[in-house]
RNA sequence: GGGGCCGUCGUCUAGCUUGGUUAGGACGCCAGGCUUGGGCCCUGGUAAUCGGGGGUUCAAAUCCCCUCGGCCCCA
């Protein structure tokens, strides 16, 4: 029985809508504050592993978690120009305490750089001490304008995981951003996201950075998503703020900032990503549960109870190894009706005992992904379900990655590519002759955001708008 | 920024065009029974001041205005 993947690509909004509900992972649209959504219990069990992740992938590179105030007052948060004149429209503000008007209003941070470079340039004074790298997760609030979307366009970011980096020099800067390019990709390696590094373009960059490097998914409706951006922040921060460190020779210079971020988009793109018209297939690594245990009843109550007593057996096994797994032996439902429930949850691997195992000694495993499934003998439980986990992992990367790939398209003109784009094909790429305005006009012309270029430059062919030999491609896409 | 659609039990919805019903159903939930290798079936029960505010009217879920929220398309 092969599941088949028709809703889920053809109305992926509705099959996401309907995942996060009914899967209960989270509750949007329903609480009465615009963009926001409320992470349920199922749901916050998945981000739990997921910031876990990051968390371990931060810390084992030197990455420091700290905590810093919600509320930024305006006049610090004003420090910097470019940055400010970026945000300025998207800023929620505190203006009140009680009835009283603030003499001077708050914002609830929209990200913390300002926040952060005050505190490092009291903490901070001399290189002796560089390089620094903090990070913190905690929500930020963006006033969207635009149509807010579950997840993945929200007004109260819930999970954005914020690093923010101080270093003596412009080159030390530019090696952690490439760091961070790498803790990155290695994060989404092992959660099985395919991505595109891209060196966004000058018009598109994070207010009040040198540069900015974004990683990139394609969502199953064709969309890209920007799921982590790194900014080389320069010296704007520090010079805006005038906060000096002292060298070894005894002089005082701005130091170099890095920041860089990961959102609660990577959870959409995790359902996302491995779907298809029964639910999500979560990778074992983050699943709240790597297996459920479903107990198939037996002929008599005799059978039945001794069935139950021997699914309770294959439970403690896999938990004494360490293995996240749940027993559903509720008997209101039947267990066809648990296998509905549990897929839809996305539970990677199930398990199923009735009389045939308790007779033959073993347990079913039925693989989420393909729905095969194989007998395995009670003792060889551990090995096999292990083995069944790394298969499982391998194949749904291997399939993420081969869809991917299907999606980015190398075209030699923008008539093409526009027609590719508006068939929600995926991620277009031309080549390019690396001057803005041809960037800008090609935006224009195909109605899709240019995402950026490669950091390594693939020259091809001659610039589709200008005809002048290429320096590089150009990435174009339809965005979230 | 521009355009369109929508809001009725916990959920999905009928009713709105043409104002007057006890606001109907399905799912869920609760109690019980029967089942159990892919959402089974039966009985009974629970539940909506119709998103909010104002107006028109003898009478508003229904018509008008404002507002809040959700969805889609375009820039």
């Amino acid at each position: 029985m092969k599941i088949s993947r028709e809703k889920w690509s053809s109305n992926f909004s509705e099959w996401f809508d309907w995942v996060i509900s009914q899967a209960e992972i989270y509750d949007y649209g329903r609480y009465p504050v615009k963009g926001s959504g409320v992470w349920m219990p199922y749901g916050f069990k998945i981000r739990q592993n997921v910031t876990n992740l990051i968390r371990k992938l931060l810390d084992d590179t030197g990455h420091e978690e700290v905590l810093f105030p919600l509320l930024i007052p305006e006049g610090l948060l004003k420090k910097e120009g470019e940055h400010i004149k970026g945000f300025e429209k998207e800023v929620f503000w505190v203006t009140h305490g009680g009835e009283e008007e603030l003499e001077e209003k708050f914002a609830l941070r929209p990200t913390s750089e300002v926040a952060i470079t005050l505190m490092e340039s009291l903490w901070i004074k001399g290189y002796t001490q560089l390089p620094r790298k903090f990070y913190q997760i905690v929500s930020v609030f963006r006033y969207e304008t635009k149509a807010t979307r579950p997840m993945i366009r929200v007004r109260e970011l819930t999970t954005f995981k914020e690093a923010h980096t101080v270093h003596e020099t412009f080159e030390d800067a530019a090696k952690q951003v490439d760091e961070a390019v790498e803790i990155y990709s290695r994060f989404f390696d092992i959660l099985g996201i395919p991505y595109l590094i891209s060196r966004r373009p000058e018009w598109d960059k994070f207010a009040g950075a040198e540069y900015t490097i974004a990683l990139d998914t394609i969502m199953p409706d064709g969309r890209a998503l920007q799921i982590g951006t790194a900014h080389h922040l320069g010296q704007h921060f520090t010079k805006a703020m005038d906060y000096k460190v002292q060298r070894a020779d005894g002089s005082h210079v701005h130091p170099h900032q890095t920041s860089y971020g990961i959102s609660d988009r990577v959870i959409a793109t995790l359902i996302s990503i491995n779907g298809d018209d029964h639910g999500p297939i979560l990778p074992p690594v983050v699943a709240p549960f790597e297996a459920v245990i479903i107990p198939i009843p037996g002929k008599t109550d005799e059978d039945t109870e001794k069935i139950n007593r021997y699914a309770g057996e294959i439970e403690s096994t896999l938990k004494t190894n360490g293995i996240r797994v749940t027993l559903d032996a509720s008997e209101d439902k039947t267990p066809g009706e648990k296998y509905y429930i549990w897929e839809l949850k996305g539970v990677p691997i199930r398990i199923e005992v009735g009389t045939r195992e308790l007779n033959a000694g073993t347990v079913f495993l039925k693989r989420r992904d393909t729905l095969e499934g194989k007998a395995v003998k009670k003792d060889d439980l551990i090995k096999e379900f292990r083995n069944l986990e790394d298969q499982i992992s391998a194949d749904l990367r291997k399939r993420a990655w081969e869809q991917f790939r299907e999606r980015v398209k190398r075209f030699q003109n923008l008539d093409e590519a526009k027609k590719f784009l508006d068939n929600r094909g995926g991620i277009a790429e031309v080549p390019w002759c690396g001057q803005d305005s041809c960037g800008l006009k090609i935006e224009e012309e195909v109605q899709a955001r240019v995402l950026g270029a490669p950091l390594k430059p693939e020259p091809s062919g001659n610039c589709v708008v200008c005809g002048k030999p290429s320096t590089n491609i150009l990435r174009i896409a339809k965005t979230y």
